[in-house]
RNA sequence: GGAGUGGUAGUUCAGUUGGUUAGAAUAUCGGCCUGUCACGCCGAGGGUCGCGGGUUCGAGUCCCGUCCACUCCGCCA
């Protein structure tokens, strides 16, 4: 048992005896006294073992960095002389009766006050968790989930728990698979979110849900996407989106003021998502950039430069333009020309651009590859529109909608973090109206944009039938500063439109009834009409701790390949555990 | 599946147009130092330059392959 964390000693404790635990940090002996920096994670005490105290002494010449140490001893005002009015070790010191070593260190395979490489933070996680950022990241995260308990529990939601170990679902993402013993030849998934269940509970009657739960889904990593990660599932039965929304914005807006004191607006503003794309360029906006993309198709339509004359008169097509306000002196021509290898990746086949030096000397005043191609009719148009200034740069894309919206929309964001005018606001916001479906041409059919249990606006299935790709859902996605933290929707409530929502997607009867005749089944019963949301942890961890990537809020995260450097994981199984459980591995040959 | 960046001492990194014995900081070890807090000073040890192949008189450096980490595209109902 010990009476004080380190961190908790302050000046109030003058003259009072203390027992410390913590790692020390080493201290070279001076010969009078020894010095040990004593440190948890609320802070640092210096401890002060004095030559006449020889058992103490005896043991504190013995201890290096990073062992792990109790000291007892009586808190003291440090010397006049020695106190460092910079440093928050200052005031006081610890004068040490007892040192006792609860256990050595080996050398660290890392400095903690350094700033190591991912690779070894990864291995040797337990040493990394000791630095103070990944603590204060992991109690912060800490904080985060005990505040949305309590919000939740006062509002009488309830926590219920759901399977980890599931049916496979298809379509959606790939699943984590484990092979049932019991049952040869046949597997359970693990949950790419409690989806279903919660709208079980939904019809038997827990008409408020909450779950933090663990969702796995088998897809490529990225910064802020991990193979399992932390939702916060939220369901409600006879609601319609703005309660949902009302209830759930209120709890974001809780938990910013009082984790990190950050207000958000109250309402968060709705766009819709056909808005999102053609003034952002995106379904995740980051409104902290006040760019917005201009469409100038109407100035381009009758030109003769082809590259954007087609998509000028092409209803399935966009020429729009991103006007970077002053940017002219800001963007050498060789980081202009990067841009272009850059929204390549988003599919863009090039990127045009007019820099307005001297707005006034018209087309004398314009400096681009691209001006020459237009006529004076085509050139005054975009000025106008895009209201261009002296010292702006305008960016072009042409194309087919979606990639000129995806490729402009990333290149906003791109050019805004290079010349640093992201605002430091917070700015979040609901992207509504969804498209019910998207059409996969590889796949020539439709796939459903947020999942197949999604209401549509229209409640009449031969409305919805008739007209499936012009369909708008009931979802919607909370984002916050660019990034998507939560995604919901009214979801279907009634057999036949669930039934026929399937069927648009591909599902046929069959495999309907093989799949989800659980779920079919249960809306038999009177299943009320219900909805919600989830919204993901890490993210939402990440950007209160001010990182670019859930794995620093993570304790023991995978690296882009799915692996644990710690563990080793994943690691092949003795033969006798594939036996038991009728597996039997056909590694591909390598080429 | 694709693109990019990186891999050199325990760690973080430098290493020129290919050229002697591959460096620094920090850590480690030894010595000195009576109030330090990134202590200071002196010294020592520590490297299969990710791995495999190739080009070359000669490769950390150039080429090919491969592995690992990170970022992005695809993918993520």
């Amino acid at each position: 048992m010990r009476s004080h964390y380190c961190g908790q000693v302050d000046q109030r404790l003058t003259g009072q005896a203390v027992t410390l635990c913590g790692w020390a940090n080493t201290r070279r002996d001076h010969g009078g006294v020894i010095f040990i920096d004593l440190r948890d994670h609320q802070g640092l005490v210096q401890c002060v073992v004095e030559p006449d105290n020889q058992a103490a002494f005896a043991i504190a010449e013995s201890v290096r960095y990073e062992y792990c140490l109790r000291i007892t001893g009586t808190v003291r005002e440090r010397p006049a002389s020695q106190v460092n009015e910079r440093l928050a070790s200052g005031r006081i010191e610890v004068v040490c009766q007892q040192v006792e070593v609860l256990n050595s260190a080996q050398p660290l395979p890392f400095q903690l006050d350094d700033s190591p490489g991912e690779e070894p933070r990864l291995r040797y996680r337990y040493l990394d968790i000791r630095r103070p950022a990944m603590q204060h990241a992991l109690r912060l995260r800490t904080r985060l989930t005990r505040a949305i308990r309590r919000f939740l529990d006062e509002r009488d939601f309830q926590d219920i728990e759901t399977p980890i170990l599931t049916k496979a679902t298809p379509e959606g993402a790939r699943d984590y698979l484990v092979p049932s013993r019991v049952h040869a030849g046949e597997f359970y998934a693990l949950p790419q979110s409690p989806q279903l269940f919660k709208q079980l509970l939904m019809m038997a009657g827990m008409d408020r849900y909450y779950q933090i739960a663990r969702c796995f889904r088998d897809e490529d990593l990225r910064a802020d996407r991990q193979p399992e990660f932390t939702q916060l599932d939220i369901e409600f039965a006879f609601v319609e989106e703005r309660e949902i929304q009302d209830t759930v914005e209120a709890l974001v807006r809780h938990l910013f003021k009082t984790l990190i004191d950050v207000e958000l607006a109250d309402p968060f503003p709705r766009i819709s998502y056909a808005e999102a794309m053609r003034r952002f360029g995106s379904d995740k906006p980051d409104l902290r950039i006040d760019w917005e993309l201009v469409d100038v198709a109407e100035h381009l339509r009758h030109v003769e430069f082809k590259v954007f004359q087609g998509p000028a008169n092409d209803p399935g097509g966009r020429v729009a333009v991103l006007r970077v306000p002053g940017a002219g002196n800001e963007l050498t021509r060789k980081q202009i020309d990067d841009l272009g290898p850059y929204v390549a990746r988003y599919g863009a086949r090039g990127l045009a651009w007019i820099r307005v030096d001297d707005l006034a000397r018209g087309r004398e005043g314009l400096t681009s590859p691209i001006v020459k191609f237009l006529d004076d009719v085509a050139l005054n148009g975009i000025l106008t529109a895009t209201q261009a200034a002296s010292g702006d740069l305008l960016f072009f894309g042409a194309g087919p909608f979606r990639i000129v919206s995806e490729f402009m929309g990333a290149l906003r964001i791109k050019v805004a973090r290079d010349l640093g005018r992201v605002s430091s606001e917070w700015k979040p916001l609901w992207v509504t109206d969804f498209p019910m479906f998207e059409y996969d041409a590889e796949a020539k059919r439709y796939v459903a944009l947020h999942h197949p249990f999604t209401a549509p606006r229209v409640d009449d299935v031969a409305e919805l039938c008739a007209n499936p790709h012009n369909a708008v859902s009931r979802g919607y996605d909370c984002v916050l500063n660019g990034n998507e933290i939560g995604g919901g929707s009214i979801r279907i409530h009634r057999p036949d439109m669930q039934s026929a929502v399937f069927e648009l997607l591909g599902i046929g009867a069959e495999e309907a009834e093989a799949k989800f005749g659980f779920l079919l089944e249960a809306l038999k019963y009177g299943a009320p009409p219900h909805g919600g949301i989830a919204f993901g942890i890490d993210r939402i961890a990440a950007l209160m701790v001010g990182t670019e990537s859930i794995r620093d809020v993570i304790a023991f995260p995978k690296t882009a390949s799915a692996t644990c450097l710690l563990t080793g994981a994943p690691s092949p199984v003795a033969q006798g555990q594939l036996q038991d459980l009728h597996v039997r591995v056909a590694l591909a040959e390598k080429k």
